[in-house]
Formats: C-alpha cells, sequence, structure tokens
DNA sequence: TATCGTATAGTCGGATCCGACTAATGGAGG
DNA sequence: CCTCCATTAGTCGGATCCGACTATACGATA
C-alpha cells in the first residue's frame, strides 16, 4: 500500500468539508467546531492553514476566489477538484477497511504500571475510571440530544457512538484492572537493586492446574 | 495542569529503560523491541537520537561515557538522574489518571462513513472485522506463550492485555454496525445536490414511541 | 462616546518528527 | 578468501506541527 500524500487526518475533515461546499478556511474551522467534530479532529488553526496548502499542492483542492467582506481581512475560499473528491472517497474506505497501528498515551503508561507500585496504580486507575464515567455520560446525553431529537440523521453522529463504545471497554478494563490489583489477582513481581539497575523477582509460579 | 517539557511517550520509554540500566540509544531501539514495545511505542531511530538530545537538555538523562568497542562506531552511553526518576514516576502517575483526548484515524473515518453508501460501508467495516480478528488471535496467542510459560511476570505484559481488550471492543463494535447496516437499523440519509453542494434529506422520523 | 471583550481571519518562527542515508563490522556461503 | 548480507550505531535535511501572536471589526456597556 503506496504511502498518501497528505496523511494527516485534518486534511480529511477539510476534504470532506469542501464535499459540501466551497469555504475559507477559518469557516472550516468554525464549522467543524460547531458540529463537535473537535472530537474526531483535531483542529489547531495553524496546522489548518498549512494542511490545505499542502492539499492545493496535491491538486486535491483550489482556490475559488478571494473575497473582502467591508474591511475585514480578505478571505480565501476553496473547492475540491474531481481528483480530490476520488482521493476523499478511497481514503475513508481505506481507513475503514485497514486498522492502522496507533499508540495511545494510555498504553504506554500502562506498560509501566508496576513503577507505581499496587496501591498507588490502583488508586490511578480509579481516579482514571471516575473521570472516565463523567465522559461516559456526557457522549450519552449528547447523543440522546442530538440524535434522539430528529436534528440530524444517526448516520452523521456514529462516529460518537463509537467514541462512546471506546470509552465503556476502556472504563471497564481501566475497573477490573484495579479490582485484580486489590484482590491480588495481579500480583506485584518483588523488585531488587543489583549492581547493574534492577531486576525483579517474579513471584513464585504454581504448577497446580490440572 | 502544567504542560510538560518533553511529552512524546519514546521519552517515557527511553525513561523506564534507563531506570533498569544504563544504555546507550541503539540499545534502548533494540530493547524494546525484542521485549515487543513496539506496539506501545513508536520506535524510529531519528525519533529516538532526538528524544534523547531532549532528554539530557531538561537534565532527565546524562551522558555517562562513550565507549568504542574495536573499531566500531562511538556508542554514548546514558543513565537517569534523580530528577528524571522522580519525572518518570509522576508521569506515569498522571498518564493513567486522566485520560487524554486522543485522534484515533479510524474515529475520522468513521464520521464521514456515509460518504461510502450503505453497501460499500458495510463491506469495508466487515474487511476491518477480519483484519482485527487475525490481530486478536495474534494477541491472544502472544499473552498466553508468553504469560502463560512462567518466562515473564504477567504484570510485564499488562499492556498487551489492554491493547487486546482495546482490539475485542473495536472488533465487536465494527461487527454490530456493519450488521445494522445491512439490516436497516442504521439508515442512510438521501443526498442531493443543491445549488451549495450537497444536501440531505432525513428519513422521516416515526413518532410511534409510547 | 470611549473602552472592553469577543469574533473574524490568518501569519510566523521555532520545535518536533521522520525517512533515507552513511559507514563499519562480523559471519555465512560459494 | 572473496563477496554479500545482516547487524550495529548514528546523522541529517526536509516536512510537519503547533502555539503564540497580529490586526481589524463589531457590539455591549459604562
Amino acid at each position: 500500500m503506496a504511502r498518501r500524500k497528505v496523511a494527516n487526518t485534518l486534511a480529511l475533515a477539510v476534504l470532506g468539508l469542501l464535499q459540501e461546499k466551497s469555504m475559507h478556511p477559518y469557516e472550516m474551522a468554525s464549522t467543524l467546531r460547531e458540529r463537535g467534530k473537535d472530537g474526531s479532529f483535531k483542529i489547531n488553526t495553524g496546522s489548518l492553514y498549512d494542511t490545505v496548502q499542502s492539499l492545493v499542492r496535491h491538486g486535491w483542492i483550489t482556490q475559488v476566489e478571494t473575497v473582502r467582506d467591508g474591511r475585514r481581512p480578505e478571505r480565501t475560499v476553496y473547492t475540491t477538484t474531481e481528483v480530490g473528491q476520488q482521493e476523499f472517497v478511497s481514503w475513508v474506505d481505506e481507513l475503514i477497511r485497514t486498522p492502522a497501528t496507533e499508540h495511545p498515551k494510555f498504553m504506554a503508561a500502562v506498560s509501566y504500571l508496576g513503577a507505581l507500585g499496587p496501591e498507588r496504580a490502583a488508586e490511578a486507575l480509579d481516579e482514571r475510571a471516575g473521570h472516565l464515567d463523567r465522559q461516559i455520560h456526557e457522549a450519552r446525553q449528547m447523543l440522546a440530544e442530538t440524535v434522539g431529537s430528529g436534528l440530524l440523521p444517526r448516520l452523521f453522529m456514529i462516529e460518537a457512538e463509537y467514541g462512546l463504545h471506546a470509552l465503556e471497554a476502556e472504563h471497564a478494563w481501566t475497573l477490573r484492572t484495579s479490582d485484580e490489583i486489590r484482590s491480588g489477582t495481579l500480583s506485584w513481581p518483588e523488585f531488587e537493586q543489583t549492581d547493574q539497575g534492577w531486576a525483579w523477582s517474579a513471584p513464585a509460579e504454581r504448577k497446580d492446574a490440572p
């Protein structure tokens, strides 16, 4: 699979918006924020203007006009090209089809959970679970309001459903793991200082399985 | 919460390794890969040397010596400072405690699932589910082998358990959503070209709930 | 009517990231 | 004993990203 010319997801958002109508960058940012898509895309004005430039360079979008409203600063308006439209669809297709290995910060931290010691680790996990719980409730309520009211077809909020599902899974794992630490199911190996740093002595593995 | 001086997770990996013993960057990379931590950290030699430099600048690690083995290129060996050790623990603590909003590519793509149309969307989701299924089996087997053999305490593979759990959740959602599309539970609004781009006509919302 | 805050629209320089490259060594195979 | 390839160890320049900043306009308020 050949590497994509423009790989950041903000470019996908730009292409998606220009599918609907032509816009200037500032409007893209505010539209995305209005629609609550800032959970799916990292919207940073600096990056946005760079991304737009890069899309222009690759011929996926073009400048339509530069209008000046009153004495406000000029706005440069863009549209997709035909290439850009095809690229958009095939990119979405590929992103859905083939899972990409992401590197979430949480997983990085979990791989050093041992460094906290059992008590602090369990406590930290519980605190996380609390935050996640709040986020889950917010997400549920947001979905209920927006979709339930019939303002927007459910398909247009489907990524929020995915986000909620992911949150719930993480919440479940977090709580379960903290329980396992507290109940001793997940045991802490003992660390010892050696000449060359730290080593662990694994808790004796019992071989009493049938 | 004040912004961290060094924020990328590769730095966390470096600090973690130097907790055990002093190392030169190349050894860090190969150790991480050997231990299969390349799922949790994005290991790129270029970034690694930059990260190490940055850690030195902030006083979290220091150069111990530069050895030359035979006529091989010089290796520069590093250790953590006391500040670095404290920073490491408090960073892990923070990363566990407070969830950070990540922006996975999949979620970005899902938010434009509509662009594929129902058939192609369902098909793409199924293909993803297939890939995920394979990854899940690999992960399960790897865990069974490594932990089951007692070579390594379970705590040291805990992030793989988390990864597996996340994969399973994503797999479940992917399959469920593809089912919903096929069964019509998740309906596609009809798109219409208007003067200014595309608009959708929402499928009639039935108000026949009790 | 002077001023304060907010919305509009975008620029810029430095930090970070990453892939592609260099260069030497040790060992396997013919 | 010559060649080829994998391993060891790291450099470098360009691409990307991002936060902090500028500058104008509009509306509310004192």
